[in-house]
DNA sequence: TTAACTGGAAAA
DNA sequence: TTTCCAGTTAAC
């Protein structure tokens, strides 16, 4: 340990040495002698561009789309070089580049593109934007010799075409695809059908056609199983995953990958909407009402927005698939911008199940012993029934156990003494917990009443678990939600409690299906708690055997409610269209161009007062949205579809000329993707 | 962090 | 009017 170091350790010690040394002060490159650098600055006014000079001894190795390092202001920053030139139009002097970090060109002419797009649509920087869009560098990862994708011959474009048959307009878009045109889509699947499947064959109709494809899935299961699609059709080593939690280094592999040209086809969540593929062909996004499409950084984004400006840019096609179509695609299709493809009424009827609706005030079942539960009859009987066939899905919206409590006298939701969140229950028979602050209330007291014992007015799916497993005694129950997801279960039959978007799969489809606590999803704050609804109650119905093979659907909720009528008749297109001429009569998204700034009641004024709106331009607003002990606040301002890029404009600008006055950036939150 | 710029006061 | 200096601002 202290003897002294040996060769090896005095060769690394000295390249070391070499490496911290200032470069060499030597002349510029004497070719384009200039780098003009996208610098990952946090300040808004300063969101273009820096040319500083090219020493001759990083000539070589700063080539467009590298990560470089710059002096700015004093300090090393990292940066994207963008563009070799001869001359800069800075009339100072400039600096040279520091360093270039790497020689991998991550940063490609079209995403830096999209870049700015997105930035100028959100009102954000193209820094923020990119932070979203080249992941982290993970050297050993770029060092690595990738392993030959293996050749395939691509299907048949008639096997391809026939996977879209049932669909109207279907096969001729596939045929497009293959063609190499750019054909627009807004796609509603038949219930049942392996939608993952029909992706994979308009990525290899793509694919024929010499062009990459670019797919945006909800979650990790779902990319799973267009993973799983593409390998049955292409074979392996064709398309790569691409999602956040594959960890850094799978995360780096998969991107340099695509951004290489070894893979022409990715699958992956939100954040992959911004990969580097090649000569672009599709875009396609699977159910793009999905929340978790909303970025949750600045500048908030969002992936069906990102496809369809990458779509428009890089002349892509482009398809939108969902079981119910949100109120957005909806609009592309009364816009004429993209074309609806779906099945013929007929085909949908035979494939869908029956739906009912079992009122909420129907005859309760007695709270006796054995059915302690609020279960309409109607329910029970298809339940049972159902149960001799196969598994029955029972879909809950809510999570854990009693995820709120209030006081059992005077009704008042329950609040933590601590910090006044509020109290649920994770298990039966444990004491009640803060959800904010994870205190136990073990002494509750009503602050209003001075009652002291609580009930459930929410009930949560793993009490639904609890209660279904005694009415059903004989019967398996496998429950599904929160950090415990179950992604397939077999065709036994069985009680399958499911919160929304963890819905397993079953080969065959449910038996039947329950729809809970309806009231609950309708009731949610915002203007899109119908669609939102509509989205996750056709979701689950589409899990279950069409009507001709004993599929049902239970629906406990209010009989009247549009988007429940919208799910009896299996009639989402007619919905949303209704919806979305509403939205517009109310001058909402996406008719109308919104956008929230939220900060300190304070800050907020002084916004007001700087912030120079464009004509045309309503505020609605301020009003206190303060969360905890924060106080927040929040305007609204809103404008039509046409005058967007205006309002963006002044939204960026009012942040450039805080950053510039050294005051903290505000909140901005273009199309927000609900107003709680 | 720091070079360039600004404006105000003193000197001529 | 010129020069100096301190505080400000932009940042390649």
């Amino acid at each position: 340990m202290t003897s002294a170091p040996d060769h090896e350790q005095l060769a690394s010690l000295k390249s070391e040495v070499r490496k911290r040394r200032p470069q060499p002060v030597i002349g510029p490159a004497s070719e384009c002698p200039v780098a003009r650098v996208l610098v990952a600055l946090p300040l808004a006014h300063l969101d273009r561009p820096f040319d500083y000079t090219v020493p001759a001894g990083l000539h070589a190795q700063a080539q467009p789309g590298c990560r470089v390092k710059v002096r700015f202001a004093g300090r090393d920053v990292a940066g994207y070089l963008v563009e070799r030139r001869e001359e800069s139009d800075h009339p100072g002097r400039l600096a040279p580049l520091r360093t270039v970090v790497s020689t991998e060109p991550v940063l490609v002419p079209a995403v830096r593109e999209l870049a700015r797009l997105v930035a100028d649509r959100y009102a954000g920087t193209v820094a923020d934007v990119l932070r979203l869009a080249v992941p982290p560098r993970h050297a050993r990862v770029e060092a690595e010799v990738p392993a030959k994708p293996p050749t395939s011959s691509p299907p048949a474009s008639s096997l391809l075409t026939e996977q879209w048959a049932a669909y109207d307009g279907g096969s001729a878009f596939v045929a497009r695809l293959a063609a190499g045109s750019a054909p627009r889509a807004v796609w509603t699947t038949l219930p049942g059908d392996p939608w993952p499947e029909r992706f994979a064959a308009a990525a290899a109709a793509t694919a024929a056609a010499g062009r990459g494809s670019l797919l945006c899935v909800p979650d990790a299961r779902d990319v799973a199983r267009v993973d799983t699609a593409l390998t049955a059709l292409l074979g392996p080593g064709q398309h790569v995953v691409l999602t956040a939690d594959l960890g850094p280094a799978v995360r780096y592999r998969s991107f340099l990958a695509i951004s290489r040209g070894h893979a022409r086809i990715v699958v992956g969540t939100r954040a992959a909407a911004f990969a580097p593929v090649h000569d672009l062909g599709l875009v396609a996004i699977w159910d793009d009402g999905d929340d978790l499409y909303a970025e949750p950084r600045a500048p908030y984004p969002h992936a069906r927005e990102v496809l369809l400006l990458r779509a428009h840019h890089e002349g892509a096609a482009c398809l939108l698939g969902a079981v119910a179509r949100s109120v957005e695609a909806q609009s592309l299709v009364e816009l004429g911008w993209a074309a609806g493809v779906a099945a013929s009424r007929v085909l949908v009827r035979r494939r869908a199940p029956q739906v009912h609706v079992a009122g909420e005030h129907d005859h309760e079942l007695e709270r006796d012993a054995v059915h302690a539960t609020r279960m309409p009859r109607r329910v029970f009987e298809v339940v049972r029934a159902a149960l001799a066939d196969g598994p029955v899905l029972v879909h809950s919206p809510r999570s854990g156990y009693q995820p709120a409590l209030a006081c059992s006298a005077c009704r008042r939701g329950a609040r933590c003494e601590r910090c006044s969140g509020p109290l649920g229950r994770s298990a039966a028979r444990t004491a009640p917990q803060c959800r904010w602050c994870a205190a136990v209330a073990d002494a509750w007291r009503c602050p209003y009443c001075r009652g002291t014992t609580l009930r459930a007015p929410v009930v949560g799916a793993l009490r639904t678990a609890e209660e279904w497993g005694r009415s059903f005694p004989q019967t398996a129950v496998v429950s599904s939600g929160g950090d415990h997801v179950i992604d397939e279960v077999d065709s036994r039959p069985a009680l399958v409690i499911a919160t929304p978007g963890a819905e397993p799969r079953v080969a065959g489809g449910y038996a039947a299906a329950v729809l809970l606590d309806t009231w609950q999803t309708l009731a949610r704050p915002g203007y899109r708690a119908g669609e939102e609804s509509l989205r996750r109650w056709f979701n689950v119905a589409g899990l279950v055997r069409p009507a001709d093979k004993g599929g049902r659907v239970v629906v406990v909720g209010e009989p009247d409610a549009p988007a429940l009528q919208a799910l009896v008749r299996w009639d989402a297109e007619g919905f949303v269209s209704r919806e979305l001429a509403d939205r517009t009569a109310a001058r909402l998204t996406p008719a109308a161009r919104l956008a929230t700034v939220t900060a300190g009641p304070d800050t907020l004024t002084d916004v007001l007062v700087a912030l120079d709106l464009p004509r045309h331009v309503e505020v609605l607003g301020p009003v206190d949205v303060s969360d905890g002990d924060e106080l927040m606040a929040r305007v609204v301002v809103r404008t039509t579809r046409e005058r967007g890029r205006a309002l963006s404009r002044a939204l960026q600008q009012l942040q450039a000329g805080r950053s510039s006055r050294k005051l903290t950036s505000v909140r901005v939150q273009v199309d927000p993707s609900d107003l709680g």
